[in-house]
DNA sequence: TCAACTAGTTTGTAATGCAAACCTATTTGC
DNA sequence: GCAAATAGGTTTGCATTACAAACTAGTTGA
């Protein structure tokens, strides 16, 4: 389909899963079973209001659940990715591989650091 | 500075490098002296308009340089990588390895494709 | 001459990412 | 008891973007 390390496959990558802000709370929801809004929150750095459109960009995507309930008297807002997620970041994951191989490696890491 | 496989990283992804048409661009440029105009765009799928506006903004941000002159009596526009752009792209790549320790891979590639 | 092609650039637009402002309910200070 | 502060999010407004359609300028073919 394309050779190793094609890297016109870069342009077949997922947006939706691209985006940072997105990937980071996927990759975070795939290593739990339940993950509330505000430790997202707080682990992403990212404000309340554009957490919360990610999460329902997500959502609308097919590729997390969003439970809203009761902690107490507060409202408790969790995510879960799904299994359709799961895919997602999996095949997102086989993409950047051979996306990868298609970026030379630095010829050689010389002991020179650069700066910008 | 970062744990090893820290997802976080992914925030602080170069996003001039990282959108996929100029990500294609760069590992491409990365791979030749000088490309021209239309072999990328051949290469890339990439519309022209969409085409120059990317390297518009990869010139704008120094990580290559754009060389025009004639080919006989046609205009002929050139690129190239410059030494910013090639550590930019390491960088880039550098991140990206660190993300994907970050993103699991699927436990085991089981034979059996589920649908939900 | 004039149509069609080459090689790009500019313009228009819909979609995006982001935070400020907002909303509703609860808790705290006095 | 009630104003102010806090918790937990959502909606709105805005600046930026990616993208292709339309345009520009020169060239070749008939």
């Amino acid at each position: 389909m394309s050779a190793p390390g094609d890297i016109t496959e870069v342009m077949a990558l997922d947006r939706l899963v691209h985006e940072p802000a997105r990937l980071l709370i996927l990759a975070v929801l795939s290593g739990a079973k339940l993950v509330e809004f505000g430790f997202l929150e707080q682990v992403s750095g990212l404000s309340k209001g554009n957490l919360s459109s990610h999460m329902s960009k997500l959502e609308a995507g097919g590729l997390i659940e969003v439970k809203k309930s009761f902690r107490g008297k507060r409202p408790l807002t969790e995510l879960c990715i799904t299994p359709a997620g799961r895919r997602a970041l999996a095949n997102y994951r086989r993409q950047l591989a051979t996306v990868m191989q298609g970026i030379p490696a630095p010829a050689a890491p010389t002991k020179r650091r650069r700066e910008e």
